[in-house]
DNA sequence: AATTGATCATTA
DNA sequence: TAATGATCAATT
């Protein structure tokens, strides 16, 4: 178990330590077994970075490196380097929502500073042939904060008028809302259109792919076309 | 081929 | 139950 990073200098160095190492040796120097897929197991490769650059395993709703301000997402990409998923950002508020605003929103802290680790993610390629790829830091740009804050007005007005039923993921250019939860059937509270409380599926931000493609192509030279 | 809605494991 | 880590797979 590796101690948490004191400095991003560090972070940094420690995730260009780990480029270019497949999954499998990740794993083996890790003590841990590579899973044949990721069926059972979506957040493995996460968690496996996790472990590789030190972060302190938790689920609290907070940054992975709190102590330095910086969040790590890893993210499937394509031959060609374009993202695969989009990215989760966090659990979507649906009370204690008044006042809330994107300047002290948990979603903006989250994403004022990010370590972006690129894996392999192609279907085809057996989990433990992946390779870990080259990684940035980025912090969004005026321009992108500035649609991330329009997208997040924009669903939590929904959230805010009780309207959490009229939700799907067509709405946000860049930002989405979607189920998170184990199962169709997980229920949380929110409030109705009168103010009443309702029970429904939680939901979270996702970043799509659009987005985060922008985000590597700054970094990374791609091919044209697809 | 891209996207949306559904789902899996783990921890506290 | 709610948060973390996300990807799966049916549908468009």
């Amino acid at each position: 178990m590796i101690s948490p990073p004191t400095s991003e200098a560090e972070l940094l160095n420690r995730a260009y330590s780990i480029a270019g190492f497949t999954l499998n040796e990740l794993a083996t120097q890790n003590n841990l077994i590579c899973p044949q897929d990721l069926c059972r197991e979506k957040g493995w490769v996460g968690m496996l970075l996790e472990r590789c650059l030190g972060a302190i395993a938790g689920n609290k709703p907070e940054q992975d490196f709190q102590n330095i301000g910086i969040e790590l997402k890893s993210i499937p990409i394509s031959y060609m380097g374009k993202p695969l998923e989009t990215t989760f950002v966090c659990i979507a508020p649906f009370i204690k929502v008044q006042g809330l605003t994107w300047e002290n929103s948990h979603i903006r802290n989250k994403l004022s500073k990010v370590l972006w680790i690129p894996v392999e993610g192609e279907r085809e390629i057996p989990i433990r042939d992946r390779h870990v790829g080259t990684p940035l830091i980025w912090q969004p740009s005026a321009e992108e904060e500035a649609q991330l804050k329009v997208d997040w007005e924009e669903l939590m007005e929904f959230i805010v008028l009780g309207k959490v039923h009229k939700i799907n993921a067509r709405h946000g250019e860049y930002l989405q809302l979607r189920p998170k939860a184990a199962n169709s059937k997980e229920l949380t509270i929110a409030y109705g259109d009168r103010g009443q409380p309702i029970k429904t599926l939680p939901r979270a931000f996702y970043l799509r792919t659009q987005f985060t493609a922008r985000i590597l192509s700054h970094y990374f030279t791609l091919p044209e076309n697809k």
